[in-house]
RNA sequence: GGAGAGAUGGCAGAGUGGUCGAACGCGGCGGUCUUGAAAACCGUUAACUGUAACAGGUUCGGGGGUUCGAAUCCCUCUCUCUCCGCCA
């Protein structure tokens, strides 16, 4: 939710900024401006008349207090016309509050000035890109034959227990997992983010704080009877911890990492790349997240980048970061860079990590702020990133490490797996 | 699942219809004293909204109601605690 100060202070910039985003209803822009004036208006009127309707109260008590009842009738009559007025008002605000906030939600956040122009996938900016592709034999395999033939997954018993897209992992594929994650997790407490195990379903509130609600709800399990929601990833209650919560500034910035499973419908998806591992219903992740200073946030989001691209090197994937462009990014976002790894049997570049800073978005909404030196409160910024999604890590593990001996395991899993191999 | 108790400022905890946005204490901040510190003493210290700055408005778990006036009375929801039951 952008914050409405910016719609009083520049149009023009909102309005650039959806542009290059292309989103379309830029009239929203308009109504949420006379909407907040209306708001305002009222609010003034409605304060005036509640200010004149406490003194009156206050004098009726002085009466009572000195046995004028005379005057204290007299007043009450006096007020009691003012309430009609009131409850009135009331009601033309309360209107004009709601009008004013489901329109304001409707609204992507602006993106940032280093964001490419564009529209489609093909015109995000690829940023570096590192690691190499192997040359691998006629013989090679995609994951999914590697998964059958040694036993790491099976999909199909995933379908009898729960439906299409629930994995089974067993023997070696299993211990992969918990390998990568137990990994993963170690990786990130040493650069100071600090481990957490969230819930993992939600209410609705914490879905709404990260903008899972109103606009993705069709993507995630809601379980009705209790009316939660399980996560779609845990950036969700990970972010919430920090809801409505004054941080104060020397504790900025906030580090956290969690892993979870993370649970997608992903309604709409079909075809070629949901084969094997490239898109399921479940799958774990190991998330990492900052709350921190508007004034050093893209630092930290360079930072979280490098972070991560240090994670993946440790992996020896090749690999290549894009800065998404504007018409690709999240409804979220302000700037988006994607991780993705090369799957040398599939032959395409998947995606695995997408690290972003949602500046005061998400935080605004959530009423996440920091209080200064001054003593001064403004809303902060979050920030986040997968570090890493285990599916398409594990596919490219599989594919580009592939051996007519068994799969070789890069060094830093050794310890983790237990041997170098899997075979 | 059953029975009971409770939810007040950073913490602890008074307050049962009228200058209560809220006592006292602790903590925090500023000062006096001190070479410095501690102690003692004095002052100060909720959030949101709003304003150029004042003013004003809202908030005592959430929502609704009674009343001229609600932290205080009524309804309702949520949560916490204690006891019983069940249980990994």
């Amino acid at each position: 939710m952008l914050p409405i100060q910016l719609f009083r202070q520049d149009r023009e910039l909102i309005l650039q900024g959806l542009a290059k985003k292309h989103f379309r209803e830029t009239e929203l822009v308009d109504v949420i401006i006379e909407t907040d004036e209306k708001r305002r208006r009222l609010q003034l009127e409605h304060d005036n008349l509640a200010a004149s309707v406490n003194a009156a109260s206050k004098q009726i008590g002085m009466h009572m207090a000195k046995g004028e009842k005379d005057k204290a009738e007299e007043l009450k009559a006096q007020v009691a016309q003012h309430k009609e007025t009131i409850k009135d008002l009331v009601q033309q605000l309360s209107d004009a509050e709601q009008q004013l906030h489901d329109t304001l939600v409707k609204l992507p956040n602006l993106p940032h000035s280093s964001v490419p122009e564009g529209k489609t996938p093909e015109e995000n900016v690829i940023v570096r890109s590192g690691g190499e592709i192997p040359t691998l034999t006629e013989q090679k395999l995609p994951h999914w034959d590697l998964m059958t033939q040694y036993r790491l997954m099976d999909l199909s018993l995933g379908n009898k227990i729960a439906g299409s897209g629930f994995p089974v992992f067993m023997g070696q594929g299993a211990r992969l997992q918990r390998a990568l994650i137990q990994y993963f997790l170690d990786f990130n407490t040493a650069a100071g983010y600090v481990e957490h195990c969230p819930p993992f379903m939600v209410n609705e509130e914490t879905a709404y704080g990260t903008g899972q609600l109103p606009d993705k709800e069709g993507q995630m399990y809601h379980v009705t009877a209790d009316g939660l929601y399980l996560i779609p990833t845990s950036e969700v209650p990970l972010t919430n911890i920090y809801r409505d919560v004054i941080v104060p500034e020397q504790e900025m910035p906030v580090k956290m990492t969690a892993y979870s499973p993370c649970f997608r419908r992903e309604a709409g998806s079909y075809g070629k790349d949901v084969r094997g591992l490239n898109r399921v219903h479940q799958f774990d992740k190991v998330e990492i997240v900052q709350v921190t200073d508007p004034a050093g946030s893209y630092d930290t989001l360079e930072q979280m980048v490098s972070h991560v691209e240090k994670l993946v090197q440790s992996l020896g994937l090749p690999y290549r970061i894009l800065r998404l462009c504007g018409g690709d990014m999240s409804f979220t976002s302000a700037l988006t860079y994607d991780f993705e790894v090369f799957s040398a049997a599939q032959e395409r570049w998947l995606e695995v990590s997408s690290v972003s800073n949602f500046e005061t978005f998400q935080a605004n909404r959530m009423k996440i702020r920091l209080r200064d030196a001054q003593g001064k409160t403004q809303i902060a910024h979050t920030l986040n990133g997968s570090s890493l999604a285990l599916p398409r890590i594990v596919a490219c593990l599989l594919e580009n490490n592939q051996t007519p001996d068994g799969i070789k395991l890069p060094q830093v899993l050794h310890s983790y797996f237990g041997k170098d191999m899997i075979s």
